[in-house]
RNA sequence: GAUCCCGUAGCUCAACUGGAUAGAGCGUCAGCCUCCGGAGCUGAAGGUUACAGGUUCAAAUCCUGUCGGGGUCGCCA
């Protein structure tokens, strides 16, 4: 058990010895002061004052008054309606400072999630389109909460769902031969080689009614997997699928498994034929759909009136093929809140189908930029590639600047580094359920609330541990000063943040967690002296501090699947 | 029209899910490198939490309404 769960449990036990029988405190009931001027864990007195019909104030002082300080508990004292508790300072630091020594780089990780096997959709890309800042939300949330699960716990399975058939396939096709006839991208330009094409055929068949029925008439061959254009597509699709293994490869996805469209095709005529056998699925103005009004959730169309098929009836065939692969205990979806709705109805037909899982929309806002939406008529879409490169030349030319003898390979190596923390970094900052604007110039600059302060502070810690003749030791834990327990603090809580996050998938918090971190440790940083100070004692232990926070902002940041560097 | 989400400092976001004095980053202003990395630190200014009611010991958070922004709503995902 960490420090701090320990610590509330002893003040739990205080709780419980002065309530005696009126009351059972939980966990959930401690609360965290807002200032360390009143402690270190807090219990307010509303609910049990309501219920005993008395003066929260007056039982907090009741209470405080009653029990002397046991455990890690050294002071607990009555502020109002709250009874905060103070944990022993010296005993928090020797045991935060040991559980990351021991735990080194699984500090933070715990067992509760007993090996629960968990599927995490994610980096459900399409072929024959290009990849841009709105996927690489996706990929790092995605990402992320894969980490966060396995560390809290669970046997996780990342894998991807690419969508390589459908409509958007077939329409980039026809522009493929209309326009762009015997063309073959050069190696990293597919994505944003079939992107131009896309964009370009959507336009040309806007208004043009033929072109409609011709692209229908590519996507049943498709389907099919006979004919002309299934051969091209073979050859397209080949290019476009190596465009984006590069991504995720460039990105650092760990992919257990990459689910093809086209390859569950079959499955999921099979389960639309049983659906409508069973009378779930239904023949309506030629299409076949799913009726989902009476539970709130519209129609749910799986197969169009020229005989293709939808993604929700796709998806209902991948839901079975993984149900076959894995047996998983849960199955989170990481999909772009605007398919709310197609989520629940997913959900909704996989239910009358009998399926039993827990499934869960893992749902994440819009990225948008100061100018507006992106779109591609417009041409303000900005593609993963073209970002990266941009972030990674401001990154070498910082770089450069400040270390003017090193070759241009490690510069170029620290500065991919840098870019990754910092792209990874904004989009996980935020709430995840929240649209984000997506500002290039703030993402540039490396400062403040980013990725980069964070590697900047591991990669000073570093420094320090180096350049000192000494040992960090835990023998004698020696840290007295405000701005050193600040720092302690913030390792403690840790923890809990990775565990809160296994649970809610709110991985902004961990993003918020490390950067406290960080700060705190500037603080420290800049106001005590760590290899100057005189005093054996004290210097081996601020040592050790600083290895504590080295380790667990590397965790943290490994957990957002964000890389450090030792100097930068 | 129906339905869902959102509205917090000039800008981008927090606020432990109903708790104590609403906090950070950027930007602005003023300081800090004869101790270890200034991608840093310290401080200041900046708020009627869109608005109006309501619920209760307590509301940025829950309910109702208004205004404003966005998504979705039968053949694109």
């Amino acid at each position: 058990m960490y420090l701090l769960q320990t610590a509330k449990q002893d003040a739990l036990k205080l709780l419980k010895a002065a309530l005696g029988k009126a009351y059972t405190p939980n966990v959930d009931d401690l609360e965290v002061p807002p200032d360390t001027t009143m402690g270190d864990i807090a219990f307010p007195c509303f609910v049990i004052g309501k219920g005993l019909k008395r003066n929260p104030a007056e039982l907090a002082t009741e209470i405080a008054a009653k029990v002397a300080p046991k455990g890690l508990v050294v002071k607990l004292e009555a502020k109002g309606p709250y009874v905060n508790f103070w944990i022993d300072a010296g005993k928090m630091a020797e045991r935060v400072l040991k559980e990351v020594a021991t735990a080194k780089e699984r500090y933070g990780y715990s067992v509760s999630g007993k090996k629960k096997r968990v599927l995490v959709e994610y980096a459900n890309l399409n072929t024959h389109k290009e990849v841009h800042v709105g996927h690489i939300r996706n990929m790092a949330l995605g990402q992320a909460a894969a980490n966060i699960l396995r560390a809290a716990g669970f046997s996780v399975v990342p894998h991807a769902y690419i969508n390589d058939l459908g409509n958007a396939v077939a329409r980039c096709l026809w522009g493929y031969r209309k326009f762009h006839a015997d063309e073959k991208p050069e190696k990293g330009e597919e994505n944003a080689f079939f992107g131009e094409v896309y964009a370009k055929a959507t336009s040309a068949m806007e208004d043009d009614l033929a072109a409609r029925e011709e692209i229908s008439v590519i996507q049943r061959e498709l389907e099919e997997g006979k004919g002309e254009w299934t051969k091209l597509w073979k050859m397209t699709n080949r290019w476009s699928l190596n465009g984006l293994k590069a991504v995720f490869d460039d990105f650092g996805l760990e992919l257990e498994k990459i689910y093809l469209e086209s390859d569950i095709l079959k499955s999921s005529k099979k389960i639309v034929q049983t659906l409508i056998k069973k009378g779930i699925a239904v023949h309506s103005e030629g299409a076949w759909v799913v009726r989902l009004e009476d539970e709130g959730l519209g129609v749910s169309i799986l197969v169009k009136s020229d005989g293709t098929h939808l993604y929700n009836a796709k998806d209902l065939g991948l839901a079975q093929k993984k149900e076959e692969d894995y047996r998983p205990d849960r199955s989170i979806y990481v999909v772009d809140a605007r398919q709310k709705q197609v989520m629940a109805q997913l959900f909704a037909t996989l239910k009358r189908m009998g399926f039993k899982k827990e499934l869960e929309h893992l749902s994440y806002g819009h990225v948008s930029l100061p100018e507006g939406a992106m779109s591609s008529r417009k041409g303000t879409i900005i593609r993963y590639q073209d970002l990266m490169s941009a972030l990674e030349e401001s990154a070498a030319k910082e770089t450069r600047a400040r270390h003017e003898d090193w070759d241009e390979d490690r510069v170029a190596r620290v500065a991919r580094t840098i870019a990754f923390a910092a792209v990874k970094f904004f989009m996980l900052r935020s709430d995840p359920d929240k649209d984000i604007v997506f500002d290039a110039r703030e993402s540039l600059s490396f400062e403040g609330f980013s990725g980069p302060y964070l590697l900047y502070t591991v990669a000073r810690c570093r420094r320090l541990l180096e350049k000192s003749e000494d040992k960090p030791s835990l023998d004698d834990i020696r840290l007295s000063s405000k701005e050193a327990q600040a720092v302690v603090r913030a390792l403690a809580v840790f923890p809990e943040t990775v565990l809160k996050t296994a649970a809610d998938y709110q991985v902004s918090r961990v993003a918020q967690a490390l950067f406290d971190l960080a700060q705190a440790f500037s603080t420290f940083y800049a106001q005590v002296p760590v290899n100057a100070e005189p005093d054996e004692i004290v210097r081996k232990s601020r040592l050790a501090l600083v290895a504590a926070v080295a380790q667990t902002i590397e965790n943290g940041l490994h957990l957002l699947g964000i890389e450090t560097v030792d100097e930068m």
